[in-house]
DNA sequence: TAGCAATCGTCAGTATAGGGATGATTGCTC
DNA sequence: GAGCAATCATCCCTATACTGACGATTGCTA
């Protein structure tokens, strides 16, 4: 009674019945899995430093472009406005960015790196580069590659589903 | 599985320098995008029914073994206990779940599904098979495969690195 | 069998992640 | 140039996700 109900969805395109099909098998499960996965290598390369990944994407974003709005930084990095003000909060009382009113439009706040910001990157950037890898390492080079022209891919294609498209600023 | 690491970076190899790259070539950030787009495609289109995918999980889980400890749950889906506890609380306020005590052992709780659970899981079946399709629509049905593939190894070859692995129960 | 270490669930605390509402500000339009 | 809609940051709320600590219970062992 747990098999085929299975209605509504008709498979034209090869067969993704997920329904039936273990957590294991689907999509969802292991996407989820695979970034708790990286968040724990990241934590673990970077451990003994403050930073989770969200800050690092943050923080490395701000090193490109020098200084930008929160909405900038939101775009940039695919996070809801909310949750940027949120991390950025994080970052400034760890005074490793900077927050001030922007003198051309009063509604906005421009936002910079500290030199101790800076400093953080530079003594973390290692340890991210082995989280990155070490997430990617079961899989051969040739794969690899694959699998990240692939995710690019989907991401690139939905990014406008999420509430915060990357890259549209 | 971390051999060509070693202190700094070097790109000797294939050319794996996430360093200096843009946000949108790492995996790590990719991956993140990937798990946020999923959540918000499956909340799209179980839109109506007060669901989100790990309680999907859960649910799915319990469907499966029928009655389960919180322990067990947790190493099935992968999750924290405390986390386990915290959707199982919600899952119980919903009617979804009945969680008591082991009378086998007092220190657990068997957590079983309802009838009004059942009914859930039926209802939002399609809507969560088209979340998990939709996620993947943008490969072709081989590179589709092919990508399952990798992730379920990626997850698989790092399964003991997330505080709580799945399937050691 | 008395004690003790391991186990299980929970609590407190922190960090993403987003929805909905609001106040301040801006720029467009009439 | 006065009003008004859009914009930006923020606030409050909920939901993952994990760490560290703790009380209750259990089972092993001395």
């Amino acid at each position: 009674m747990l098999e085929k109900i299975k209605q509504g969805r008709d498979n034209s395109s090869g067969g993704d019945d997920w329904h039936g099909k273990p957590l294991q098998e689907r999509p969802g499960f292991l996407i989820r899995r695979l970034h708790q996965i990286h968040v724990a290598l990241f934590m673990e390369e970077c451990a003994g430093e403050s930073i989770t990944p969200v800050q690092y994407s943050i923080l490395t974003a701000l090193e490109h472009m020098g200084t930008a709005e929160q909405i900038v930084l939101s775009s940039a990095v695919g996070l809801d406005t909310t949750n940027v003000a949120d991390v950025l909060a994080r970052l400034e009382r760890q005074k490793m960015v900077k927050r001030r009113m922007s003198p051309r439009d009063k509604r906005m706040k421009v936002v910079s790196l500290t030199e101790t910001g800076r400093a953080l990157l530079r003594r973390i950037d290692a340890g991210a580069a082995r989280a990155h890898e070490r997430t990617l390492a079961a899989l051969s080079p040739t794969a690899r590659a694959r699998f990240m022209r692939d995710l690019e891919h989907l991401v690139e294609a939905n990014n406008d589903l999420s509430r915060t498209p990357v890259g549209t600023r």
